[in-house]
DNA sequence: CCACGACTTGCGCGACACGCACATAGTGCG
DNA sequence: CGCACTATGTGCGTGTCGCGCAAGTCGTGG
């Protein structure tokens, strides 16, 4: 990786944590009183700087959650091929939403925020995409004419949503990954139907 | 109903019409173009009377597909209560969405515009809820203490997406009620789970 | 018929997204 | 090692937007 990558990297994560940092500091819903002017300054950049990586101050707090989800479909790709594919998933969901201990603050921002909530559900739906291609991978489903990877892909999708939903509301009777289990058992089958298997 | 309340969502469904309709016209890749004023006028309204009923471009452009989302609950409250749950949830969606013959540019304008993604995901998403607990109160299931009709809710509203946006591409090789079916239908059991049955 | 409440509209302000031009730092080649 | 080249950071100017505020207008109920 190149130095400038490296670069890039560093100071599009140092405006995401600067952002969620502030909007957290501020509270829910105070949000619209962060400026841009703060964020950059918190992450030590200029202005035009932060609007070179994101476009709206919504993006940048919700950027870790985006890169978060872009890593289920290598997660799952990275169990043993011969796991049943229920099992799988939600082993890499687990390993991958519980591994850095997730920050109950920055969640309940960025889920319980209305002015947030598109760029949230933006960030989880990037999941999709990858995973529905690590789980047609899996099954030996075509994904152009089978729905059934995209479809239980945004069902998992879904699934982490409501999970982490539950966890904020619910409070702390069942750990993350109990409540994750339990989510995604409800959506993904051991086996793709029989629809998509006779192909 | 009031005819004050008659005129407000009369007023409403203009401007969302007419955002619509702009932002087809100028093409998928034209959007930023489309000015508030030109919605505003086209509606018949002032700009400062269109951002009392929305507070941006995308939440116009979107707003049917909200409303549609919002009648999902019902129309599966309106199925036979002793229909199986796939079935029921499978009807009722398909009835939905195909009863009025979806508009195709309309749709294909709300799910493939980048700009117009967070807002089309709030619009899908926005049947979650009341789906949720009409599936509950079909299932006899509590809410507060099983996933299952949230996750369930978020899986249909996902295959619902997935399905419209199979639809837009693939082309008109299958209907659209069909398409529905077979996405819904990987993702909606008979009945609940074991482990929310067991309550 | 009148007073109250809602909806609409015009005005103005602060913020923002982004194009453009320039400065600066990283990179690869001779 | 030094030099051109490209990618990135920055300052400035501009057009648009969201919204608070204060009339004006039209339904509604007494």
């Amino acid at each position: 990786m190149d130095l400038r990558e490296r670069n890039k990297q560093a100071t599009r994560e140092a405006i995401g944590h600067a952002a969620l940092r502030l909007a957290i500091e501020s509270g829910p819903h105070g949000l619209a009183l962060v400026r841009v002017h703060d964020i950059a300054t918190a992450a030590g950049v200029s202005p035009r700087t932060y609007n070179n990586y994101f476009s709206s101050r919504a993006e940048a707090i919700c950027a870790f959650q985006a890169d978060q989800s872009r890593r289920v479909g290598q997660a799952l790709r990275s169990r043993p091929a011969d796991e049943p594919l229920d099992q799988a998933v939600i082993a890499a969901v687990i390993q991958l939403y519980t591994e850095p201990e997730p920050d109950r603050a920055g969640l309940r921002m960025i889920m319980l925020t209305p002015e947030l909530e598109g760029e949230a559900l933006k960030a989880f739906t990037m999941a999709e995409g990858p995973l529905a291609d690590a789980i047609a991978a899996r099954t030996g489903t075509d994904p152009a004419r089978d729905l059934f990877p995209a479809v239980t892909a945004a069902a998992v999708a879904g699934a982490i949503r409501v999970a982490g939903r539950h966890w904020l509301e619910a409070g702390s009777d069942a750990s993350f990954a109990a409540i994750l289990r339990s989510a995604l058992s409800c959506v993904v089958p051991a086996t793709p139907p029989a629809a998509a298997r006779e192909r």
